[in-house]
DNA sequence: CACTTGACCTGTCCGC
DNA sequence: TGCGGACAGGTCAAGT
């Protein structure tokens, strides 16, 4: 899905939107993207108010009263509707193509709140999940994610400290690791790659100290960007309010291909790296 | 150990 | 129009 800024861009409205409402109920209608699935789990929630919504890399933390978190990942087709009590709804997340209502028959989980708004969570394959976990288990959760791109702890020496301990991989299959710098996915790996002038495909080993600074200032840029524009979305998808992610307009390769690159009118080729589909530009990307 | 591949799912699109 | 295969914004376990 969703990469950094299409979750940032959730958080920000989550947090004007549900703060502070009060969870009655919880509708499962696919258990298995519910964890842990027991029944203890509703009750760990229920009742509860959120009091803040987080980001880390992809993910999304809701914090409760109580002893307990909801986590929320929505891998490549997760979305999440928020609709108020009276009015329209809310989207963010992946666009379903063709629907435009809510609840649908990719909608898994629901939460009622007593205001009478409901959070849905639609997903078309299922990849994407729920997590009640305890509050002193969240240190464990974010140590497998790397330095959030705009922290102070992630610097361009770190990042080229990291690059160092890579060996024969390529540069955009470091950009897609977590462990890495946490939030960066397909779109925004191949975007800044572009704007550094670095091949995808080129293996780390390769790279020089200036190359690593062309790319960490570049994935910085590119995130900066597409977070401004709300995200990205494809497609035709509309809902009730029809706000959209507008980078897809300013995207500078993604989904390119065959087009004439942006800065020296070459064709933009697609191949395979790193097991995903990757555009560059083979006159500009070296 | 570092790295790559396959699996998880459903829908869409493209070529024959 | 139908059908098969490739592909889709992520991540993990299993394989090399």
């Amino acid at each position: 899905m969703p990469e950094l800024p299409e979750v940032e861009t959730i958080k920000n409205d989550l947090n004007k939107l549900a703060r502070g409402q009060l969870i009655l109920r919880l509708e499962v209608r696919k258990p298995k993207l519910l964890k842990p699935s027991t029944k203890a789990v509703r009750w760990a929630i229920v009742g509860k108010v959120i009091k803040q919504i987080e980001r880390r890399g992809k993910l999304l933390i809701f914090y409760l009263n109580g002893e307990h978190l909801l986590l929320m990942h929505l891998k490549m087709t997760g979305q999440i509707v928020w609709q108020p009590p009276r009015g329209r709804f809310l989207t963010g997340g992946h666009p379903i193509v063709g629907v435009s209502s809510v609840p649908n028959r990719f909608t898994h989980l629901t939460i009622y709140f007593k205001s009478g708004a409901r959070l849905y969570f639609n997903d078309v394959r299922q990849f994407g999940y729920w997590q009640v976990i305890a509050k002193k288990e969240l240190p464990k959760i974010y140590s497998k994610f790397g330095p959030e791109p705009f922290s102070l702890e992630f610097t361009r020496e770190s990042f080229w400290q990291s690059l160092k301990k890579r060996g024969r991989t390529t540069i955009k299959a470091v950009l897609l690791d977590q462990k890495v710098v946490a939030g960066i996915g397909n779109i925004y790996a191949d975007e800044s790659l572009f704007l550094a002038r670095v091949r995808p495909s080129k293996r780390v080993s390769t790279l020089s100290k200036n190359n690593a600074g062309d790319i960490y200032k570049a994935i910085k840029v590119i995130l900066a960007r597409a977070i401004k524009a709300r995200g990205t979305s494809f497609n035709s998808y509309v809902d009730g309010q029809g706000r959209k992610g507008t980078y897809w307009e300013k995207r500078l390769v993604y989904g390119r291909r065959g087009e004439k690159c942006k800065r020296c009118r070459n064709i933009i080729l697609k191949t395979l790296v790193a097991g995903r589909g990757t555009h560059y530009c083979a006159r500009c990307q070296k």
